[in-house]
DNA sequence: CACTTGACCTGTCCGC
DNA sequence: TGCGGACAGGTCAAGT
């Protein structure tokens, strides 16, 4: 489900709502996933630990405290981290919120705050995690090994996209840019929009492409990112923010989960839904010639 | 090494 | 109304 846009989201927002809060216990329901590689006790090294910062890379969220450790998130499919309590903008938020009462049957972990503040990781396909890990090791995990770089940050170029992409010339373009390790944080809703934008097929190989057409496609990867950061990210069925609202990007989609309707630059085209590499892919067949 | 496929889970939707 | 099967936004392990 979140993708690089949803997971800033949800950052942004507990970045707004979590530092200076002190943890005080934190109940595991069911999250087989989680906290596998925690210090045995779990709740000894989050008492008392103020969160400093939120941080995101790709997408995977960073919460740190002021104890030299971290809660580290992955959302994967289903994953919501939800806020529940009093805001310095005043309470009342949660009233418009997408999910009700929580703890729900999602939910997988329930922190308590001193202050009476929860926070809530619920997941309904249980793919998700939380780690608790020293803030040192974070950078240490398998996965950021190998992820590419930051496709927002201004000192990411598309010719960093071009050069990593390149290694995987025999793929299909579609899961070359879902490799994480191309570029971070790319999933299935920014890589159709941006493969429409760019007027490229998915299923053209990286190297029947030119550099320029790789530009294009890093570019409007951005485009669409970015502009879904200002829409508060995709709500297709789960995704909520922290403080359990939807975001509003797919009303600007132009082919994500738009099968049957007509392209928004070929009126008489329906937007045709097809299977690329094992994913639900969108496309207009009169913008996107196949190969 | 690069690429593809299946597995991890639960819930929902669609056709019979 | 019930039931089986396909499918869902992400990664990883294992296969070729």
């Amino acid at each position: 489900m979140p993708e690089l846009p949803e997971v800033e989201t949800v950052r942004r927002g507990l970045a707004e709502l979590l530092p200076r809060r002190t943890a005080k216990d934190v109940q595991v329901f069911d999250s087989p996933k989680s906290f596998p590689n925690a210090p045995r006790d779990v709740e000894q090294f989050l008492y008392g630990a103020e969160v400093v910062a939120v941080r995101r890379r790709a997408k995977v969220l960073i919460i740190d405290l002021d104890t030299s450790y971290s809660l580290v998130a992955h959302l994967k499919m289903t994953g919501q981290l939800v806020f529940r309590g009093e805001t310095h903008f005043g309470a009342g938020h949660p009233n418009d919120s997408l999910v009700g009462q929580l703890p729900d049957r999602s939910t997988r972990l329930q922190i308590n705050f001193e202050d009476g503040a929860r926070l809530f990781f619920n997941d309904q396909r249980k793919f998700g995690w939380v780690k608790l890990l020293p803030t040192s090791e974070v950078e240490n995990l398998p996965f950021f090994k190998k992820v590419g770089p930051e496709p927002l940050e201004e000192e990411t170029k598309p010719e960093h996209f071009i050069e990593r992409i390149r290694r995987r010339n025999g793929s299909m373009v579609k899961p070359a840019i879902l490799d994480q390790s191309v570029v971070a944080g790319i999933g299935n809703i920014y890589a159709d929009e941006a493969l429409w934008a760019a007027k490229i097929h998915p299923e053209i190989r990286v190297r029947d492409l030119a550099d320029e057409q790789l530009e294009t496609i890093f570019i409007e990867a951005v485009k669409v990112m970015a502009l879904s950061i200002e829409k508060g990210g995709s709500t297709d069925r789960n995704y909520v923010d922290a403080e359990g609202k939807r975001g509003s990007y797919l009303e600007f989609a132009h082919v994500f989960r738009r099968e049957g309707k007509a392209c928004h630059v070929h009126p008489d085209q329906e937007i045709v839904k097809i299977r690329v590499a094992g994913r639900g892919t969108h496309i207009c067949p009169v913008c996107q010639t196949a190969p």
